[in-house]
DNA sequence: CAGTAAATACGAAAGTCTTCGTATGTCAAA
DNA sequence: TTTGACATACGAAGACTTTCGTATTTACTG
């Protein structure tokens, strides 16, 4: 029996899910499910549920310890967050990044602070790159 | 009949259709359909379809013009990049627009020049705010 | 070893998205 | 005014998502 085909997103409940595992770095069910937020009520059948199709489409890995299973990200939150904004790019932003900083940085919401350290990051990696 | 409850973000193709429309300013279901890659092969009526829903939705207008409807976007796109980025801020970068950019300047997947534009870009916001 | 608590496996329902075919409406030319 | 070309309206199929209930499995404990 292959994998599904591997899909490249994840759904709104995947990546709430993946957010909890990437904070916890790894967890049961029952420790994903005690993460999400009060209100969210969901059956745990659910939750076993979700887990067990991301391991199908590849976004996290289970280890069985006992008779519980121990889900693992399979996927750095960094990387996915760069395949994200990639693929954002690409589709409202005509490919060109530089567009999407600028509408970031037009927007209210980020700090001064923020953007010194940022240009501090880019300055730093521009400065690499000559070398 | 009232309104669907109106959608927050535009589906795959809805946004496949509002880039061309934002890219046309106004355009009728031919003129999308004509704009679309030549091998994405897609029945007129499908295309109808997918604007007649964008418009229940309230992305974009209509207006008859004879037989024929010409459509125009409700929303424009810079206001839906900056919705968009707050949305993924939120859900993906834990609320902070600041490592959003971060995440972009470090990945490898983008051009010195793109680089050198954010940073003017930067700077002109921070002289700007300086003064 | 039987019983119980807790875990997994799976199917199904309800909703949405994408696509298209068929039915219907409309304009204008012969 | 009939007909042909082209437009809209709508229903439905197939895929995917989200949620849960039921059935089954597993590990421990008395």
């Amino acid at each position: 029996m292959r994998q599904k085909k591997k899909a490249e997103f994840l759904t709104e409940v995947e990546l709430e899910f993946m957010t909890e595992l990437w904070a916890l770095e790894q967890g049961t069910v029952r420790d994903v499910l005690a993460q999400l937020a009060p209100d969210r009520n969901l059956a745990y059948t659910s939750a076993a549920t979700i887990l067990r199709i991301m391991e199908q489409k590849g976004f996290v890995t289970s280890e069985k310890q006992g008779k519980t299973f121990l889900y693992r990200p399979a996927l750095a939150k960094d990387a996915y967050q760069s395949k994200t904004l990639r693929n954002l790019s690409d589709k409202l932003f005509d490919g060109t990044p530089a567009s999407m900083v600028a509408r970031l940085v037009n927007d209210q919401g980020i700090s001064e602070d923020a953007l010194e350290e940022i240009r501090a990051l880019l300055d730093r990696r521009l400065t690499d790159n000559d070398s």
